[in-house]
DNA sequence: AGCATCCTTTTACATTTGTTAAAAAACGAA
DNA sequence: TTCGTTTTTTAACAAATGTAAAAGGATGCT
């Protein structure tokens, strides 16, 4: 397991011994496409970083379902209201294809973080960065168009482009179905 | 020093041992109304506790500045860029009244994130709490409308309606002034 | 292949929001 | 107070996006 870790970006950060405290903990999983893996009506009790496969977060309202989030390879998954605040989320996680996954308890990850400033600061920094990414979208919903939202994606994620229901994209950029066909077809 | 942190929440989860230690970097500042605290194009060497008055951060566009946070009593206040990547961010702060804040330097907060697990759990679950509601508000921008969104902002924040100009709370909200004008029209 | 299902595009129309400009109201400094 | 500035509202029109329904494509299963 700590060899497997080893080769996963996001743990570059990690000294070898904590490394070596997060592998005791952690799990290879695998699940097919099409899981829920988190429900917004559950506290999950494990936290993922995703190694292969695609996945997406979404809220569920009245009438249309909300794409806010995608992981690719190398992001972390996990329920933000189960693991911050221990309390049922607001989001779904549906994976998109069949995944591998690194899955370790929350509970476990919990333990390392009081234990190992190492990892506390390691978990900080994926909170942070994960603030910044959401925080811009957040502005560029008010500076720009949804023909230059969907211009962007398409440079930032073309593998995303390829390999996702255009309906999930359409809620991400925060337009509707209609809307995305109108901009793809240059209108 | 150590007196006056054990009186704002946000120090709460910190135990008496690593106030001290907090403490020993912090200082007590005062700023007029009217103050860019932060600048978009430079780095900013401190991070802020708001214990009095209010800010706004917000970005400049070219025809536009658009306003994507607000800070009251109790909110920490930072350049994300400077503090998570150090290079110069994309947000401006700006002091709405006169302020009374804490201040410390990035690199007192930082050793201490690395010398300190509970400090580095405390940094850790304020860019979570921050992440998750940003979050929601990016979410609400598709399921809630205008009108909506800003009778949420009347019923969540009502003092920040009666101390914050409305052109401000409208480019929070997503809207025109125009459109805001509207919405509180009853039209 | 054939059928059923789901996804995407298109069309027509309704609604919301933006833009520009002007008037009214609020605010601050002398 | 009075003047000048800034903020807020209102109006008229333009542009962007939503809604609903239908048609066309794609996909998967047997």
């Amino acid at each position: 397991m700590y060899q497997q870790l080893k080769n996963i970006e996001i743990f570059n950060s990690l000294s070898d011994d904590s490394l070596h405290e997060f592998a005791k903990h952690a799990q290879d999983v695998n699940y097919p496409k099409g899981t829920i893996l988190i429900r917004a009506d559950r506290v999950e009790p494990h936290f993922y970083v995703l190694q292969s496969g695609i996945a997406r977060a979404y809220s569920d309202g009245e009438n249309q379902q909300i794409t806010f989030w995608f992981g690719e390879s190398g992001n972390v998954l996990f329920s933000f209201n189960s693991y911050i605040n221990n309390k049922p989320g607001y989001e779904n996680i549906e994976l998109l294809e069949d995944c591998r996954l690194i899955q370790i308890k929350l509970a476990d990850l919990f333990s390392l973080y009081n234990g190992n400033t190492e990892i506390a600061n390691w978990g900080r920094k994926i909170a942070e960065q994960e603030l910044i990414a959401t925080e811009r979208r957040l502005i560029d919903r008010s500076f720009k168009g949804a023909a230059e939202r969907y211009q962007d994606f398409v440079k930032q994620s073309p593998a995303l482009l390829k390999r996702v229901a255009l309906k999930h994209i359409a809620s991400y950029l925060g337009v509707t179905q209609v809307t995305l066909s109108r901009i793809r077809a240059g209108k």
